[in-house]
Parts: C-alpha cells; sequence; structure tokens
DNA sequence: CGCAAGGTTTGCACGCTGTGCAAGAATCAC
DNA sequence: GTGATTCTTGCACAGCGTGCAAACCTTGCG
C-alpha cells in the first residue's frame, strides 16, 4: 500500500469510510436483485446478509428496515448543487421553480446511476404498500431539504408558508417525472433516463402554470 | 327495537355493517389514545385490542398495521363530493385547483370530526417515522384519486401528466395546510380547525402562482 | 320457525422483524 | 506499539403479521 493520500485537500476517507459505503451499496443492490428474482415478501434479512457476507445483525446498522434498503438513493441534497441552487438569481415562482428542476434533475442523475435498479424498485413499490411508504417517506425528506433553501434562497423564514408550497409542488413534479419513466418502457430503451423525464415534467409544469393559466 | 327504516332510500346498512363500522372506529379512537398516553411505541396491538374488547387477532382484520389504525380518516373521496367537482365548470388550471381547494377541504370536514385525534397523531408522526411513511402513503392514495377526478373533468386520460401534477399540487397544498395548523398551537384555541388552514394554504398557492409570479 | 349460506371472530402456530446488550475484532490517532 | 474508538457479531427477546380451521353469528329464504 503507497502512503500517498488518494487526492489532496480531500476528507481523507480512511478504510473504514470506505468499507462502510461498500457494504451500504452492496446490501442495497443484493436487496433490490433478491427482490425482483423472487418477489420482495419472500426475501428475508438473513438472505441478504448471507449474500453479501455479513451478519443478520449487521444489516441493521446499515437500514432501519428491508423497506429503507430498497431506496438507499436520494438521499440529501449534495452541498455543492444546494449552495449552487441557494444562491441562484430571482426570488420569483418562476426562477425558482426552473432552478429547482435543475438541480433536482442532475441530483437524480447522479444519485442513481443503475437506471436498472430504481425501475425494479418502483415496480416492486407498486405491489408492495410499506414500500411505496417507505418511497413517498424520503421524497418528503428531500422536500424538508429543498423548503429550507428555497427559504434560504429568498430571505424567508425557514419554516414559511411560500417556500413550504414551493418545495411540495418540486416533489410532486418529481415524483411524477419519475412515474412517468417507470410507465413508459422505462428501461427498455436506452434513450431516456428519469432525470430527462423529470426535466420534461418541470416544463409540463411550467405551462401548466403559464400565463395561460390564468384564463 | 323498531323495524322502521333509519332513512328511506338509504343502503339498508344492516347490523353487520353497523358494529363493523363502529369497532373499527373504536380501534382507532383507542390507539390515538393509548399512543399519546404512552408513547407510541409502547403500545402494543394487544393492549388495543384489549381495550376495545376484541382479540389481537381481529385487530388484524380491520387494520394491517399499528401505524394504519392511526390515520382511519381520509379514506376515498366521497362520490357526491368528486362528483360535485367532476361536474364543475372550467378546464383551467386555476378553476380546477379552486374547486379542488373547496371539496377537498370539506373533505377534511367531514372526516376528522374530532381534530383532538388529527392533532395527537400528527405528533406522533413528527417522532415516529414508519407513521410519518403511512400517513404520506395515505395522503398519496387520496392524490390518485384526485387525479382521476381531475382527468374525468377535463375529458384527458386517467394518467395523464397535466392530471398527476395538478393532483400532486393539491395534496402538496392540503399537507402544508394541516402542518401549519398542527405547528400553530392548533388545538388549544378553537378558533380554527384544519379544514378552514387549508382553505388558507389553497390561497397562498393562488397568490404564488398568480400573473405576479410570471415577474 | 328452521335451516342453509356466507361472513366474522377467535385461538393457535409459526416465521420474521427489529432492538438492546456485551464481548470481540478491526481501525485509527498518536 | 498502544490505547481509544468504531464496527461486527451472537444472543436473547418482545412483538408483528399471517395462514388456517373451528366456532359463532347474522342474513335471507322457504
Amino acid at each position: 500500500m503507497t502512503v500517498s493520500d488518494p487526492q489532496p485537500s480531500a476528507p481523507a476517507e480512511g478504510l473504514r469510510a470506505r468499507r462502510r459505503r461498500q457494504t451500504r451499496a452492496e446490501l442495497h443492490a443484493a436487496t433490490v436483485r433478491l427482490a425482483r428474482e423472487h418477489g420482495f415478501a419472500q426475501v428475508t434479512v438473513e438472505m441478504i446478509s448471507k449474500e453479501v457476507g455479513v451478519s443478520p445483525r449487521t444489516f441493521f446498522n446499515y437500514f432501519p428496515s428491508k423497506e429503507a434498503a430498497l431506496f438507499a438513493l436520494f438521499g440529501t441534497v449534495p452541498p455543492a448543487l444546494a449552495d449552487r441552487f441557494a444562491e441562484g438569481e430571482g426570488s420569483g415562482t418562476d426562477a425558482v421553480l426552473r432552478d429547482l428542476g435543475d438541480i433536482l434533475a442532475d441530483h437524480l442523475q447522479e444519485a442513481a446511476p443503475e437506471p436498472q435498479e430504481l425501475e425494479d424498485s418502483l415496480r416492486i413499490a407498486e405491489g408492495v404498500p410499506s414500500v411505496l411508504a417507505t418511497f413517498l417517506a424520503q421524497c418528503e425528506a428531500v422536500e424538508r431539504d429543498l423548503a429550507g433553501l428555497i427559504a434560504r434562497r429568498t430571505g424567508t423564514p425557514p419554516d414559511g408558508e411560500a417556500a413550504e408550497l414551493l418545495a411540495g409542488v418540486a416533489m410532486a413534479t418529481v415524483r411524477s417525472g419519475i412515474k412517468r419513466w417507470h410507465q413508459s418502457g422505462a428501461h427498455a430503451d436506452e434513450g431516456e433516463g428519469p432525470a430527462e423525464r423529470v426535466r420534461e415534467s418541470f416544463d409540463s409544469l411550467r405551462t401548466l402554470l403559464g400565463p395561460a393559466a390564468v384564463q
């Protein structure tokens, strides 16, 4: 092993952190794969952990439930994107929604490198209520993040109503985009990823809320 | 017991259906009360069913989980309201959102006769992820309903993008209204119920999306 | 009324989830 | 190298949620 830093000025991710990230990713991948092959209900934590080579007890050190392991994507909005948005120009509904669409699509593109896994997870969510509920809870967590960012950008209080509403509208749009991507063949033709669909949904939203809507 | 029908032209609700509804309501009420007093995690299905006087096994004939028993409100949109909306005038975003706000506030007013229970359930949801997830899942179920209604009203396909987006926006607004009602003293002063707050949130949404927003 | 049909409750058994705890192993900082 | 910190693991255990079959109760009908 060379002693040189992998990347100068990096947070110096130790061996510990690296292994932890990897184990987490493997548990997630194994959960999705096994659930696709045998059905979510048939998969037990014991199977998953055996597949990865850890003890069942360890599984729960990484995820609070089987459901949570399915949707390991979509964590907190990374600081880089958050800053990019918060420091953007314009406090109007238009500008804010446009920029939200941008960073959310980017976030999705980064956080979900493997569309096949997202596709599988979504199909499972359709049939298993508890999985759908977990997905929605993760979306809501992102929504909270967004509300804070919007407040930061517009200079309004972090629990303001406008920020809350806009965050809700944005996440509803994201969910719609993901849903539509999932419903239309999705992974069959590699043409479009979920991120592109989300962008399209934000365009549709724009049209829907445009001046024409005021009749 | 008189043999006269309670209400002429009613579906003649039998003894069976009546008892079933009552048991369901009692299980819900007991769950909320026990969770408020002892904390959700400390309450077991055994306690709840003992409280109501049924077997633990029977509890699961009514609710699929402890969490689901907390939010027995907010079922499907009743046909009367659904028809009122679907047959309303105007296909524009404005008109649709306004009418959605109306029927959803009405629905909330009918479906949640006891604000104290809603208040308690929401506080519990703040601290227990699985309860929050269940709440969100129920909101999403309503959202699906709404999308269908919107499609019916505007003559678009039931899985159209515009209907989906509008339904998402509407439910985000409802959630925001409920949240704000819950956060501001809520039940302390009887002045405002959740339904009024939801109406206010729809007003805020209107302002937010109004012509001014287009800058 | 008497009786058959269908729905509801209940007990029983069972596998699985999810958590607290304490001992041991691996990594880190110095 | 050495101690401190973090992570893994086994163990035990309460509780969840479900399938099944027997008992029970409503309902409708002759």
